[in-house]
DNA sequence: TTGGTTTTTGCAACCGGTTGCAAAATGCTA
DNA sequence: TAGCATTTTGCAACCGGTTGCAAAAACCAA
């Protein structure tokens, strides 16, 4: 059905190679050969098939765009930038959903197939194994919100999960709470772990101060307002550290819920930023991670990886701050 | 560097045709064959190149998914079903963000070189003319969310846009409101304006009942709350019908601003029912719009397509309901 | 005009597979 | 075991492009 470039070759009265390269930059053509070519290729309505080419290029342009969070908001924004990055730059993301897959191999094999050029894993709770994967098979990867380290063995753009912990710490122990709780997501999820453990060291400085520790099931707001109703059964804490933002909100609903107020009765303080926190009906203190940044990044490092697919693999490390709102008292 | 069948063959000393075919289903081989042969490519870690073969077989099992809509949540829920449904068949989801631009023919090139067998256009408000652009390219096309036609000229699947402002305007007539608002989302989006002209339409049974109607730039928070903050400045209606739940959050907010309640002082109701929607401290009454059955019903009907390009344009529509929550006082 | 350089062009092989066809192998019946 | 039908296999051409190489064309200076 779609044209072809011999047929484009064949009315144009010229070869094949002819055509191929006038369809190819940076390829030798004199002027007069290019017009005629592009003539013919216009009045048949050609454009080159993509997948065939990379057969003999050994490039595809498709970057494989691995995600398992398809439940928290900050995620479409996330995708929106990627994929519109990508696209601006020529690139065509293949998506492919995590959800409950447990074995990288899976698809590792499935983007082999496609012989993408890249992949881009987009998770802060996909085990580590998964990115290590697709590098040990020999593609570019890039880890976009995995876990900060001074030692990464693939690419990695992020935060400094370990330190969001400490600044959660800090914002909470500036309000003179002598009891504060650290509610996290999921245990098993990196991001978990090291913003439990920035928040517990930050914590040790301050042995008069009670601290409680818990986790929810899910970086989800069901999750975060079941575990707050629980937690409000007994004596609750004055200040909560939420791992994420949607799990914060469900922790705000649970707190009207039993009759309390925020930040009177119990102070929030979330992690991410996203749009809703600015929402006036919620309003939630939080700490900013610059997502955008870090799309842009990963984006800019997988570009470069595919002109050096041995470079030496780095973290890249954004900053966070807090912004304060309505959930913590004024300081 | 990744393995090629023809490797396979020499390893396994038997034609490249046989290595092929056991990997081809439906191709007549022996079972000593395939077993030397599966042998073989497990040693030498095979898996055949899709691209490759799609260049015989026509078949790249790619789908182009393409959307507008980053910036409502309920497509975060929208990616999610079809990049799991379209997985679970084999098919893999190309994504294509169509924010700012304006010409499908781009798009259209784009994915025939990339010789994708469907285009699956998820949105509601990306003009008709995109899932035509596809069609006329001689591509499988489902236009999901998009316009209820009795006549369709592309695959829709989706609902009765109009039907659902009838319902909302019935929903508030039975409040007995004297004053009632259609506060949409972008004009040119065919969603609203059948949402619109639905609505319109009951009001008409009703010449007593004072009717008023105004836009929003966006479907989204913002949009909502500032169009409504602007609308309260002089004599509010009694009850909304907001063309979107994300709408309608930024109108309760805009409420809550000016110091007034809901349901008491003014009344909403919303459409999609999106997760949010539900939770407690947001709790909106709305139309419900079960996108899972729309999203399975778009994926059924592209994979039926694929065998048979040339199916008869239909029309699938769900039918919606009203959840009654607490934004509309009780019946 | 000639002869040497440089640019442009086409040939043919190749990328990694698939598939129609005929030959080879196997199975079955008598 | 011969003879025929059936299955399995390999050959070779093809899918839609790209590219190294050598021939042809264009250019340039003498």
């Amino acid at each position: 059905m779609p044209v072809t470039l011999k047929e484009v070759a064949v009315r144009a009265g010229v070869s094949r190679s002819a055509v191929s390269r006038t369809f190819t930059d940076g390829a030798s053509v004199s002027e007069k050969m290019r017009s005629k070519v592009e003539k013919a290729a216009r009045e048949l309505g050609y454009s080159p098939n993509a997948l065939a080419s990379s057969l003999t290029t050994g490039r595809t342009k498709l970057i494989g765009l691995v995600s398992n969070n398809f439940h928290n908001p900050i995620f479409l924004e996330v995708f929106d930038l990627f994929t519109r990055g990508l696209q601006d730059r020529g690139l065509r993301p293949l998506l492919v959903n995590l959800t409950d897959e447990q074995d990288p191999e899976n698809s590792v094999r499935m983007l082999r197939q496609y012989s993408v050029d890249g992949v881009v894993v987009a998770s802060s709770t996909l085990p580590p194994e998964f990115a290590l994967a697709f590098r040990d098979a020999g593609v570019p990867v890039v880890h976009s919100f995995g876990r900060a380290s001074s030692s990464p063995k693939v690419h990695v753009v992020g935060i400094d999960n370990v330190e969001t912990g400490r600044m959660a710490a800090r914002a909470l122990m500036a309000r003179g709470y002598k009891h504060v709780a650290f509610l996290g997501g999921p245990r098993d999820a990196t991001s978990t772990q090291d913003r439990h453990k920035g928040f517990v060291e930050e914590m040790a400085l301050h042995p008069d101060v009670r601290l409680t520790e818990s986790f929810a099931q899910a970086y989800s707001h069901e999750a975060g307002r079941r575990e707050m109703l629980r937690l409000l059964e007994d004596a609750p804490a004055e200040g909560y550290f939420c791992g994420d933002d949607v799990l914060s909100i469900g922790v705000l609903s649970a707190i009207k819920d039993k009759g309390l107020s925020c930040p009177e009765d119990i102070g929030i303080i979330g992690l991410n930023d996203m749009e809703m926190s600015r929402w006036e009906n919620i309003d939630l203190t939080t700490i900013h991670q610059p997502i955008r940044q870090i799309v842009n990044s990963s984006i800019e490092l997988m570009v470069a990886m595919l002109d050096e697919p041995d470079r030496y693999p780095e973290a890249r490390i954004f900053p966070c701050s807090v912004v304060e709102r309505g959930t913590l008292p004024a300081l």
